[in-house]
DNA sequence: CCTCCGAAGGTAAATAATGGTCAAAGTCAG
DNA sequence: CTGACTTTGACCATTATTTACCTTCGGAGG
């Protein structure tokens, strides 16, 4: 079995202990358990705990610091949202991503001042600093960061 | 837990028992309880009771000195909005972002969807392919387009 | 009054404890 | 053999804790 894998698995398996669904993990202690370098970690976050998968990460870093991956997806009947986020490449350009919000809140999906938000970070507006060439793939990482927050 | 973590808890304990809201403290006698140097005391206070936070503090040194932190309470309606729209620069980290929206969230200006939807699109999560270098700026940007959003 | 000393609190730098990023090198199925 | 996925390692960023030294305030003594 592929190293990842098995980090991969280990990790479902915390979630699967902890009352709250939730895995939070030290690093370096890890790695170490798994005998792996601390990036792999990384790497198997990802790769296979994104957001299309239905996890939502965070982590500190500093003394104390922890990384946390918590489930949003339900099991099966994946919800109309988690359907959108599947649905959203890896790129999105600004009227589409507009399309699609305003659709979701068509539909009920969403709240008003929700699309508005989402709208608002969506919109070319925000991103001058950024490279055009990086524009539609942050776009439709933000929407899928967005809608999977939305839904846990 | 931490140490800092601790203190700060400590601190907001203390805050909530208070019949004014406010707590006042003497760093080395907080210090001793707690069991920590007394700088670190500072340490807490200018990491966790921000301004950003909706914190003020006031203190005085000399026989007799203390430390006294307070809540601001901003005003209801709009314009807390819109102050803090004004109040962030171009750049803004992550760490910073988050305590942002959280006191908003505290003061009840915004709700907790909105908060979520905002932490999410705040967070590094969704800025790979965003160059370091612009992130703060991108984060900075994108607030200040959400919040405006929120108002109109 | 003025000075000086002791009792606070303040600051900055060093150190420790974590996690993050990037790109080179390796692996493997097709 | 080629392209996608894995694995590694060097280097970076952030947060926490400790230590040494600095500043301010009030009051006791003169």
């Amino acid at each position: 079995m592929r190293l990842s894998d098995e980090i991969a698995a280990y990790i479902l398996r915390m979630m699967e202990c902890a009352d709250d669904g939730e895995a939070e993990l030290r690093r370096n202690e890890l790695a170490e358990e798994l005998g792996c370098v601390p990036s792999q970690i990384n790497y198997v976050l990802t790769s296979r705990f994104t957001p299309e998968q239905g996890y939502v990460i965070e982590s500190r870093r500093g003394g104390g610091g922890y990384i946390r991956i918590r489930r949003v997806k339900l099991e099966r009947g994946m919800s109309p949202l988690m359907h959108t986020v599947n649905a959203v490449g890896n790129s999105l350009n600004a009227a589409t991503a507009q399309a699609i919000v305003q659709n979701l809140l068509y539909q009920q999906l969403i709240s008003k001042s929700s699309a508005r938000l989402m709208l608002a970070a969506l919109s070319d507006q925000a991103y001058r600093d950024v490279p055009m060439e990086q524009r539609d793939l942050l776009r439709a990482a933000l929407l899928k960061q967005m809608l999977t927050a939305l839904i846990s």
